[in-house]
DNA sequence: TTTATAGTTAACCATGTAGTTAACTGTAAT
DNA sequence: ATTACAGTTAACTACATGGTTAACTATAAA
């Protein structure tokens, strides 16, 4: 077997493929709001708004306080972290491995509009 | 409407959510190689693997070039970049944005182990 | 005390995803 | 010409996800 780890990268990475989640995200790195607040330019029922926010609770990135029937929900970083780290390890050490073909793969690809042996469109 | 753009980073951090796939990008992050050879380490049928190299492809995150019978495949970091950016973007903007009250919350949250107010375990 | 507001829970539906096995294509080796 | 090997395609299964509506709880306002 390989050498992954669970930790929970799966689950905030999973987060973050979600438009919505993401554009909550941004919202609260504005501050903290209430659930009717964020929800409101969202063209989707309160449940489903709701889903998302527990969603995002779940995996750690956002928390709450209650003020009498309202909560407000603020941005928790350390998960978003642990994905940016994952990330940039990776960007870091990919820019320090490439080989020379690769190089030359990726740069005829970047020039050209096309190359014969890149099948990715 | 919220202003989200859909590109592709929904299929990048979704591509992303998956510990195989990680591992994939992990491993040709190492250098080029062909299927057989990055599928041996996963306790997973080739077709399951070869599945997730498209998902991977699609996504604009490899490429291959065929040589005979083999497919090597390698990065193409062009669109892991753009999941990097995304969230050090966010990271940057969040870490300038804390107002006091966040600060505190957030604070006492690692200073404690746990918080009357917040709701996340 | 009745009504409005903020938010949740439950039941349901449609679609997507990750895996399986079996059968296939194409290239290389005997 | 036959066999082996690298990889794909197809058909299927199980389960997770993202949405819906309807009914509910709890706090605040009239």
């Amino acid at each position: 077997m390989v050498n992954y780890k669970k930790h929970n990268l799966d689950q905030v990475f999973s987060v973050l493929s979600d438009p919505t989640r993401r554009a909550i995200i941004q919202e609260l790195s504005r501050g903290e709001k209430t659930v009717k607040k964020m929800a409101e330019p969202f063209d989707m029922s309160l449940p489903a708004f709701t889903k998302h926010l527990k969603v995002l609770e779940n995996a750690g990135l956002v928390s709450y306080r209650k003020v009498g029937k309202y909560k407000y929900y603020y941005l928790h970083p350390k998960g978003i972290d642990y994905a940016t780290n994952w990330l940039n390890e990776l960007s870091s050490y990919w820019k320090g491995q490439l080989t020379s073909l690769e190089k030359y793969l990726l740069d005829s690809e970047e020039n050209k509009g096309g190359n014969k042996n890149d099948h990715n469109e």
